[in-house]
DNA sequence: GCACTACTCTAACGTGGTTAGATTAATCTA
DNA sequence: TAGATTAATCTAACCACGTTAGAGTAGTGC
């Protein structure tokens, strides 16, 4: 049976799907291909492409989510909807965010994406530098937020025993972190509501002019 | 000439600087101590360990920087220096923000600091949730701000040729591209200045009450 | 002087990405 | 259809990595 690429892509996203980022080796890979690892080479120059391939995979596909479905909104909804949608494109796969973090693209579909939405921005009133800060600060914080995500759950709800917030207030003195001891249970549960709240604080920052 | 725990983690972080994480191999880093590789499994359980307790010198160190010198001020005051103060923490290394990205705290120092931020939150009228959200949110931001940044200027006023604006652009489209390609020399350059613009952004997301 | 602990060593294992070069399978051309 | 070319895969091996096992040495306290 041939292979190509992206036959090798789709495997690829399959076996971090079920394995994760670390266990996601070219000799693992080709395996669950039925090829030898080596022959990856021929459709790859180097592992570092291929992840590169899988992480534009994924954002490609979750581009269609970035953008509100109806059309005429506002430019809140257009900057929630990229955020929103953006952190459960990373969501949908496991080490979702880990892989695009440490990747370049390596085609545009994304791009146009972002694009289009910084084209309704700039319509709604803002500069470019405006709508290119804001949207930055969004997609920079959504990676890094749900890289911490998944790792407090690698696979949706299933918590990582590293992350028991038991175990953490047990370590921490109550009287020297009484705030410490209470953000566990906002930090490391209901990732939902965090994200919207952090979300918010970025919108709310982006409807008000300089003080 | 005998090591210790401190011993390799000055040299770790030393390593780390000159040469970045990925050469921060535990050969390399006992060749600079002069000893051989396996024994550093005594003074650590592992390389993660390791680099844990790296990372956790670099806040350690970083942490007097994140709160004001003068002590009556506002909460944005706080919170400001919190998050300029945690990208110059994370800056004074090389990779400095990957490394702490990927590692847990082995000891308190850092965590007494962000306690006191918290409090002095919380003083000024803020919910503990508030408090922990905004936080933790400008926590989030600037750690994957930094990780870009690093990407960009590896070692501080250096550009990697990876990250060249002109070739940037030359790949994309100007008629399908507009905005980004206006948005390479934003977002690749001049980082200090956009570090402020979204850290503003979030504090005056902060300043005012939900819509 | 002896035991004990602290620290370091050598040797090796297993796994990873990767390269070189031969070999087969598919396609094109004369 | 035979021969040449290109596409895809193979085997064998390299080197660097984190790590383990277990022996050896230096210093300390009794």
């Amino acid at each position: 049976m041939k292979v190509n690429r992206a036959i090798v892509v789709e495997a690829g996203l399959k076996l971090l799907n079920e394995a994760g980022l670390e266990p996601l080796t070219l000799r693992r890979l080709a395996k669950e291909l039925k090829i030898q690892a080596p022959t990856l080479y021929w459709h790859f120059q180097s592992k570092e492409a291929l992840i590169d391939a899988v992480a534009t995979l994924v954002l490609a596909e979750g581009a269609p989510g970035l953008v509100p479905s109806k059309s005429a909104n506002d430019w809140k909804t257009w900057v929630n909807t990229f955020g929103i949608g953006l952190r459960q494109t990373l969501l949908k796969y496991r080490d979702g965010a880990r892989v695009v973090a440490g990747s370049r693209l390596t085609d545009t579909v994304f791009m146009e994406t972002t694009e289009l939405i910084g084209s309704r921005l700039v319509e709604a009133g803002f500069s470019v530098r405006k709508a290119v800060v804001l949207l930055s600060t969004v997609y920079t914080f959504t990676i890094s937020f749900v890289i911490e995500e998944q790792a407090v759950f690698p696979v949706r709800g299933e918590r990582s025993s590293a992350y028991d917030i038991q175990k953490r207030n047990a370590k921490l003195n109550a009287k020297k972190f009484p705030l410490l001891r209470q953000s566990g249970a906002i930090l490391f549960d209901h990732f939902d509501q965090r994200y919207k709240d952090s979300l918010g604080l970025i919108v709310r920052g982006a409807s008000f002019p300089k003080m």
